[in-house]
DNA sequence: ATGCTTATGTGACCGAGCGCACAGACAGCC
DNA sequence: GGCTGTCTGTGCGCTCGGTCACATAAGCAT
């Protein structure tokens, strides 16, 4: 990871690794630009529809993209974090996004104007490639959301959530309610509750009063959809380049009445 | 619409929209090396992580991007016409896309290499833009998709997406199964019957044997949920240069649990 | 301590949509 | 014509998660 910057030195953290990615010379640029700032809890970062001045690149913080519908139901769409970046829509025409972006948990992030971000995709096929990179990345996770939404229950996915925001932090503990965490999922806060406790009574997890420590990783993954192994993976091959091989999938859309695949292996928690 | 190329002027049907966007010494690079090809029903144009040879820009089909999850259950992402391209991974890096394209209603399609895609996207500014403003419109789409999933009924859900395919193509008329509809909102195949049957009787659509007819093209959208017009508007937006401003969005998660916005005006059909 | 606010636990009831198991009905083909 | 495969309609029991309505508890300020 780069280290050129003196304001850059300054984290303990670990820095953003998608700045990280990008060559040298643009990420000393880059650096010149960099703000670090403070993302507090619950912070809207931008609200549907407006304006993006700034891009930003978490490297402590969790952001997450959620919509609002008419009579208040919420959703997410995908999870930001240090592997990744805030405001692809800058450069992906358009300056505004649909999805309101909030701050779910506390840190900080390096910010850098929607100019100068700009000016760097522009300039060089290389950070294009980069920045591009992560907006496919961005766009696998939500289109595995959308399905993963329609089929998985309340528990798995909130497995798949607290395992995702957990790669994107250091350690084990997660500073989360369980309102906070219902509002992503789109579901009531009773239902995380019932969930919650079941994972806990099985020693997955331990929580209290909006803090969240994760125990038993593998158990949770074993808990969780196939969702969070999709997303890790897809995010891990374009993180390189050039791009890996991506694992072919067995399954196909057009052989769905024929060809029907094994049954799940069914690890799914008992209601009590 | 240009028509320089006299390969394009044999097509007698509307031609595709994103390709029509781009400059006119763009387009007329690219035409030389369009081909046009017929897509026919259920056809798989790239399995789950195959590589893209090319991006097909449809003209009188509809393709659908859908997964297909552990188990067998399915769910679309996003629907793609002559609004737009199957392949904007090539461009966003990769080459592989995580979900399954294929074709929902047949038609003709023109297709170009994705190397040659790639020089043209390397070559100007201007091409970047128009096509990744509608991998941003994809994205939005691909985002409200999750949401609404996770929230509207599956009456609700059919009538937004008859209306999404009626918007990329002439005419009233969808050649669509019970079957495949299913396939995409992800519910069963019984679950359509009972809509489809509901909006029926009341005389929006009438429908026999995979043909779908739209009566009433005013009265499906008051049953459709919000993520139509959300999506139409975010593409329309999208589609012209510079940015039109989008509609302030009233709803903040921020404020959830002290702003409640108004109850929703239910506008559902009784269950029988 | 004494409250107050925020976070979490629980239980009763209900409804949309699922799985399953059929029964018709239409279209193409020999 | 009759056969066959595809498409559509219907009923029944079940379950997850939703609504509503509280109870409890942990942290914080005074």
């Amino acid at each position: 990871m780069p280290t050129e910057s003196r304001a850059l030195s300054r984290v303990d953290g670990p820095n953003n690794q998608l700045l990280g990615s990008l060559d040298p010379d643009v990420y000393r640029r880059l650096a010149s630009q960099l703000e670090l700032v403070p993302m507090i809890r619950d912070q809207s970062i931008c609200l549907p529809g407006s304006k993006l001045s700034h891009a930003y690149f978490p490297v402590s913080c969790v952001i997450s993209l959620v919509h609002m519908l008419e009579g208040g139901a919420t959703g997410e769409s995908a999870v930001i974090g240090n592997e990744g970046m805030l405001g692809v829509a800058i450069f992906t025409g358009g300056y505004t996004m649909a999805t309101e972006a909030s701050v779910q948990i506390e840190g900080n992030a390096y910010r850098v104007s929607a100019e100068a971000l700009m000016d760097e995709f522009n300039r060089s096929e290389s950070t294009r490639n980069h920045l591009l990179r992560y907006t496919l990345a961005l766009f696998a996770q939500t289109s595995q959301t959308a399905v993963c939404n329609r089929h998985h229950s309340v528990q798995q996915r909130l497995c798949r959530r607290l395992l995702l925001t957990l790669d994107r932090l250091p350690g084990n503990e997660l500073h989360l309610t369980q309102e906070q965490i219902a509002i992503t999922l789109g579901v009531r806060r009773e239902g995380i509750s019932e969930a919650a406790s079941r994972l806990q009574s099985v020693g997955l997890i331990t929580y209290k009063r909006g803090k969240i420590t994760v125990l038993d990783r593998n158990g949770l993954e074993a808990y969780a959809c196939e969702c969070y192994q999709v997303v890790k993976e897809e995010c891990e091959r374009l993180e390189n380049t050039p791009a890996l091989p991506r694992k072919q999938h067995p399954y196909s859309v057009e052989r769905r009445r024929r060809v029907r695949p094994p049954p799940p292996e069914v690890t799914r928690l008992p209601r009590h």
